[in-house]
DNA sequence: CTCATTTCAGTTTGACTGATATGC
DNA sequence: CGCATATCAGTCGAACTGAAATGA
């Protein structure tokens, strides 16, 4: 029962209030939000049985791709980009559904590790497995439209300084 | 000091372990993620001196758009697209900055409208003459390209049934 | 000593559930 | 009565700040 599509709306209020300039721009923004808001929330309910979010699922794989399945929590937090203590706290939840354990790291004494326990490889296994049979929830767009999606949010992303430059950057 | 993108690293990580199939999705996705992060931060701190966040600057906008300044609680959330009870902790917010006063329904007592103060009216204008000033964030983007991005973000939202079939969709 | 690493305590914000008061 | 509207109380997760404990 849904009616019309409300973002389509709000551009036309936008363009009659306000003129052409900002609708494109609030437009691309408004729907950037909506569609991140649709797909995590879909990856969220597929990933649920797991007992993971996305969140959880991405510092997951981080450790699954790790050459021991183990990485100290700073690290994870450089590479998922997230501050220290959100890597607390995500740790913490999955050491909760025993996915992983805390070790102490072998020669550095000040860092602890967070490694993959088996229930915790199985457990990104199967769901990657369950998360590739839905495509990631991007059925909707062929491979090379997601290319087409990455190149334009890529521009985005190096308004928050995230790029280096593509030709030479700053090394 | 960024070294390399996090995102190009972890895509070769997924080829590397699981094959070309699921890297382009799931490299879409972080990139999504990543972008609406960073838009939003960049909004949010341009928004600060008016005490206003992109979610109340959306709700303030629908107000300002609106023919009497004024909406009820329900309505707003139904354009908002979000739950009844953040539209309450919204317009408390909004109150408190004193952009909004809630007032009785005419007709109808069991619903209460928010309607904009003056201050709110001028705290639009400004907002948005700032944030068109900078392009909404997205001047790395010519009006083109965000028109392509919307296109393909709109895929996206058609999974989540946020829009209705382009061609003669159900009445 | 400084600096790095992690954790803890507490705040803020958003999105939710369930229950409630009020009025159509 | 059933249904709609808004709010309240409480939960949960994510993201932060400031401070602390430990150790390189």
């Amino acid at each position: 029962m849904t009616e019309i599509d409300l973002l389509r709306e709000a551009r036309r209020q936008w363009e009659a209030h306000w003129g052409e300039e900002p609708a494109p721009a609030m437009t691309a923004i408004t729907t950037l939000m909506r569609a991140q808001q649709i797909l995590m929330a879909h990856l969220n309910e597929l990933l649920l049985p797991f007992d993971l979010t996305f969140a959880r699922y991405e510092a997951l794989m981080l450790l699954y791709f790790s050459r021991d399945g183990a990485l100290p929590m700073g690290k994870i937090g450089e590479r998922l980009q997230v501050h220290p203590t959100s890597v607390t706290s995500l740790i913490d939840r999955l050491e909760r559904s025993g996915f992983v354990d805390r070790v102490p790291h072998p020669t550095d004494r000040r860092t602890t590790l967070a490694e993959l326990t088996v229930a915790g490889r199985n457990a990104a296994g199967q769901a990657t497995k369950l998360l590739n049979e839905d495509r990631f929830g991007l059925s909707a767009l062929d491979p090379e439209s997601q290319e087409e999606l990455i190149v334009l949010l890529d521009r985005i992303r190096e308004t928050g300084g995230d790029l280096v430059e593509p030709n030479g950057g700053a090394a």
